[in-house]
DNA sequence: GCTGTATATTTCAGTCATGAACGAAAGGCC
DNA sequence: GGCCTTTCGTTCATGACTGAAATATACAGC
């Protein structure tokens, strides 16, 4: 009889996960970061290349237009440039500038700070078990 | 050696943020709701009587300017009416009319077949257990 | 070589969120 | 009553995100 408690979870669920993000936030804003910058720039270092806008989108699983103002957000910070692909002259990729890789890597020391503080509490085996109760409910049986 | 799987675990969580709120939000969409609009409304139709803007805004844990916008949204929908306050003039309130109980209601449905879709995939136990350790992080010791 | 179709980015309009600054009203205090 | 501070809602600027429409280039097939 009681409908309720499903519900109840899954507000709960992105409550929880608001607040873990807002902790993140925090952590990078001191660097003159958001997520959602930081993220470009661990893309862009993870590559060791200049990456397509294009696979930027794919690899944050979002839209063009978005990595387009995202982009121009950080070319303003001169974070990176857009260079010409020589191979295609449809494309522009992301090229990480010296202050990009500065600002990255301050970024990666708040993001490890923020995130052994959020985790202290949890023991591994417990950071197992959520992670595996949260892939079961992106994958319905 | 390996520094990597906090910071993996954090990605993961907001990997799921994402897919939840988007499936509940797809869940919303045909009703011409979204999650932000279907809570001021389910607000609303829990307290069962007008609710003065600031109350909403506490209750979703957001700013002021938030609640002011996402009301001038519902409003220009004819879901809700600003109403006064008889006994504070500097109070708003927020009202449904019978068209947003309507929209309420139609949300209710389209998110609770939602929800229990996206948790069919998790017995009820791992539910509880979910909940409470993503409690613990919450909450560090 | 042209034509059509697909791909890459941008632009624009709109949603959801924040924070600072503002005007209006309420309430306490003397 | 007249001040001072607090509270309430709004406005404005900005960031992050989406989806539709426009533009430019690439490429396959004829």
């Amino acid at each position: 009889m009681n409908e309720r408690p499903v519900a109840t979870l899954a507000a709960e669920l992105i409550g929880s996960l608001h607040a873990i993000v807002g902790r993140l936030e925090a952590a990078l804003e001191p660097e003159g970061l958001s997520l959602a910058k930081f993220n470009v720039l661990r893309m862009l270092v993870a590559a060791g290349e200049p990456l397509p806008l294009g696979a930027l989108a794919e690899r944050s699983a979002c839209v063009r237009s978005n990595i387009t103002q995202l982009v121009d957000r950080l070319e303003s910070e001169k974070l990176v440039v857009r260079a010409d692909d020589p191979h295609d002259r449809r494309s522009i990729r992301a090229e990480l500038t010296a202050e990009g890789r500065r600002r990255h890597a301050a970024g990666v020391r708040a993001i490890e700070a923020a995130e052994r503080e959020l985790f202290a509490g949890l023991p591994p085996k417990e950071r197992e078990s959520l992670l595996h109760l949260l892939r079961a409910l992106q994958s319905p049986p």
